[in-house]
DNA sequence: CGAACAGTTGAAGACGATCAATCTGAGTGG
DNA sequence: CCACTCAGATTGATCGTCTTCAACTGTTCG
């Protein structure tokens, strides 16, 4: 991508300021925008029927979010942390990226590299027990600069247990027994609920899939 | 796409024939190729140290598959059918879609389209119980014209019953019981073991997601 | 004809969900 | 400053579902 099609891209977003609890859209909204995190976090859920709930996916800096289907969201978008995200008019930013081919064509990587990343998941949520899943959970925080400190190897979750949960598709009380047996075989430690102690070392080893 | 995007990528491609057992890539192998299904069905499959093996997707025509992550396919893709497949240079077809911003476009919407299709895949493996992602399996394959006679209502399953467990993410043996359920609930009517009457309005009421 | 494999069915055991109780920490008002 | 409150987190006990192991059936292929 070159810098004009950077600054042609900046040129028809919208800069939104997000802050805990902001609320991006929800499940049956017009899709109206495509969303760009700049800073924050922002979690992608999904409400079924029944009233459980999914969490997708935590979106971080530089993630696209917020692709409708026939014309609306299938899923709610909510921030987690202060932060900034960018927002872009759907046919304004098509009738972009069919202008500029190499500016769609870092929309397509984009899409295409997500792909490999749900099938991660799906093997993740179907085949490993409830400590894998946390594990493959930590380390995925960790490898995210934004919240994991390698100097002082404390994890900062900005999210709370349930989302935890309901992203790995497992009870609230599973993720909490699930850090209890990590702690006590010394490869976290809990400062507090959302400031974790890491040993990268060991979590990569309990990681091994 | 216009008859000439299509021409196009026509020209570049190189028709692959398959039938039951061919094997078009593994994972591990350099990922020279992405292909499109013209006709029969393709399993994508992920074998995981430990032995065991996820089907992460069926491909049916019109279906893109072999994108490579880091130079590489991830997974294992295997004919289950007759048919044909189309083949394409991936730095040939890049040049293609750079030069091309309609044929991209039509990329990129398809690679968007993934998207919720994996999140669906996501929440029924996580939230549902085995017959539930029976049905849904079963759904899938209704919808899907080339294996499935809405006159006669029989389902025609060109892949076995590991294929399925593997793809649901259960044992080969939940999935037996499962149809036993189904057909005891006067839902399906197993002919063999690859042809299954169906009884499409009581499906779709199990299925209710 | 026999062997190997796919599928089905039965019995036992393990894992995680659920329900219920307790604990912790942050914010509030006396 | 300290008790109080409330929500989130943790821990314990029970129960249900699915996996696992094993036996048996049916089919295909040398």
């Amino acid at each position: 991508m070159t810098p004009a099609d950077q600054a042609a891209l900046m040129a028809i977003g919208e800069a939104v300021d997000i802050r805990p609890g902001t609320n991006l859209f929800r499940q049956g909204d017009p899709g109206t925008h495509v969303f760009l995190v700049e800073s924050g976090v922002v979690r992608i859920s999904h409400d079924l029927p029944d009233g459980k709930r999914q969490v997708l996916a935590f979106r971080w800096a530089e993630d696209v979010f917020g692709m409708a289907s026939d014309g609306r969201y299938r899923n709610n978008a909510d921030a987690l942390d202060r932060g900034r995200v960018m927002r872009f008019h759907t046919e304004q930013l098509q009738g972009l990226l069919l202008a500029r081919p190499r500016l769609q064509h870092r929309f397509l990587l984009k899409a295409t590299a997500e792909i490999p990343l749900q099938q991660h998941r799906i093997i993740l949520m179907s085949k490993y027990d409830v400590v894998t899943k946390v594990v493959a959970f930590l380390l995925e925080c960790c490898s995210n600069g934004q919240c994991f400190d390698p100097v002082t190897q404390v994890l900062k979750l900005p999210m709370s247990r349930p989302d935890i949960a309901d992203y790995m598709g497992v009870a609230t009380e599973s993720v909490s027994r699930a850090l209890g047996v990590l702690e006590r075989r010394k490869i976290i430690h809990r400062h507090d609920m959302h400031h974790l102690a890491i040993d990268m070392k060991r979590l990569r080893e309990c990681g091994r899939l």
